[in-house]
DNA sequence: CGTTTGGCTTGATATATGTCAAAATAGACT
DNA sequence: AGTCTATTTTGACATATATCAAGCCAAACG
């Protein structure tokens, strides 16, 4: 069967190798034994694909695995009781996506994919079960779940007390050093998410952020056509979230 | 020695039994056998005391213990490299404190005491060997952790989707929803901060604040007397966040 | 008991961002 | 290629909140 055979509302299966993923210092320890990392591979051997509007799961649904993003991304969101919402991350590849559900056993926000992509089911319950055996993977979990929730505070800073222009900057900077992380141009961004998702996220209008993609344009701060973005200087948007 | 013979400063070390605290169902999973009981007491027997304005960590010290909150309140908040700040959570008895600085190994944010507090410490080492071997205090930690996120994208929520008034009462009401956990009353409330510290939690002004207060007393919604405030009509306020 | 101090309230005004509307552009589909 | 649709940009204007400034109040203190 062929990767592009996979028709992505299927969900289809497909088995994988952590021992080979070149994701695997992101989702895993680093000390793991030979035989460690079968155990893991049984845990986790099951991918699913996605292609963009599709979901990973919706608000409500019944929790029981988190998800390892192996390619593509995604996007979580909240929603009020009166449909109020908020884009709550953009999720890319090595990133885990779920971590919400386990506070209630239910899905507190939903999960979009923004374009075609892969995550690996990690079934909590086993999860758990393993780390009882693995102390250092029981610890990574601990770190990815702590990170997550200093993530949030960064963003809860960033809502709380940045205008405009510094939030589209913080925003483009952490793009940028995610791209890094992943061998990737810190300049040439290539956006997934459409102006009114970055709004959201951003708590501003799509127009704001739009007129400050502009303004950053005549600045000579970026290089805006569409949704393709290249920084042309980095110290300088720095500056604008560091003043 | 008496309990108020204890000077904050010295962080005096007192035992405490979780098996009496009647905060255990908060901080701990219900089906503990008594053994178990008595490897976490092991665990958690020291107990810290602090006055308003003193510091329970900083950012930049190093992680060892997660707390547990006795008794009173603490706020929380990042601060940015130059100099911004916000205030990222109140936290009161029973709730569990310095979850972001398992990421790291140091503290992201500070903590702060907002009146006579204690504290139980749990040594943060200790409580992952035995969650290794409790699966249900494992289960419990993760779940805390979990809770921890799906608060903070509430916030996220409010700060990027409400208006002034709507931040308030919403503010508002998750007091006294907490209030009425510690079986307190849910419209008498005693706040702890400052109308600077509800601000910036909420990303507003100060005045702002003051205004929203002043309007809301204008309205019959709330009574307001400085910092104890009683809440007229729980379902006005709740509808002024739903709408 | 009067003074000091920090926190709170209130008013007048400024400004950043939202709102509404229209045009431009880009992608998707025949 | 050409039409259709959704997304993005831009402009004019409205408004919520910030800013600046003054006065008030209550707890703390000499």
């Amino acid at each position: 069967m062929a990767l592009n055979d996979i028709n992505a509302q299927e969900h289809a299966h497909l088995r994988v190798a952590c021992s080979n993923c070149n994701l695997r210092e992101l989702c895993l320890p680093v000390d793991l034994s030979t035989e460690e990392m079968l155990r893991v591979e049984e845990l986790s051997h099951h991918k699913h694909c996605y292609t963009a509007g599709d979901y990973l799961y919706r608000a409500g649904d019944r929790f029981k695995s988190l998800y390892a993003i192996r390619s593509g991304s995604f996007k979580t969101r909240v929603l009020n009781a009166d449909g109020r919402e908020q884009v709550t991350g953009f999720l890319m590849a090595g990133e885990i996506i779920g971590l919400d559900a386990i506070s209630t056993d239910v899905h507190q926000c939903e999960a979009v994919a923004m374009e075609e992509s892969e995550v690996c089911e990690l079934p909590f319950a086993r999860l758990e079960e393993l780390s009882r055996d693995i102390p250092s993977l029981q610890h990574h979990l601990h770190k990815i779940m702590s990170r997550e929730i200093v993530r949030d505070q960064g963003i809860m800073l960033l809502l709380g007390s940045m205008r405009a222009e510094e939030r589209l900057a913080a925003f483009l900077l952490n793009l940028s050093q995610r791209n890094a992380i992943h061998g990737m141009s810190p300049t040439q961004l290539r956006l997934r998410m459409s102006r009114l998702d970055i709004g959201s996220y951003l708590g501003l209008k799509l127009e704001t952020v739009s007129r400050a993609f502009s303004h950053f344009q005549e600045e000579g701060l970026i290089q805006v056509k569409a949704r393709a973005v290249e920084i042309i200087s980095l110290p300088r948007l720095r500056e604008l979230v560091n003043k």
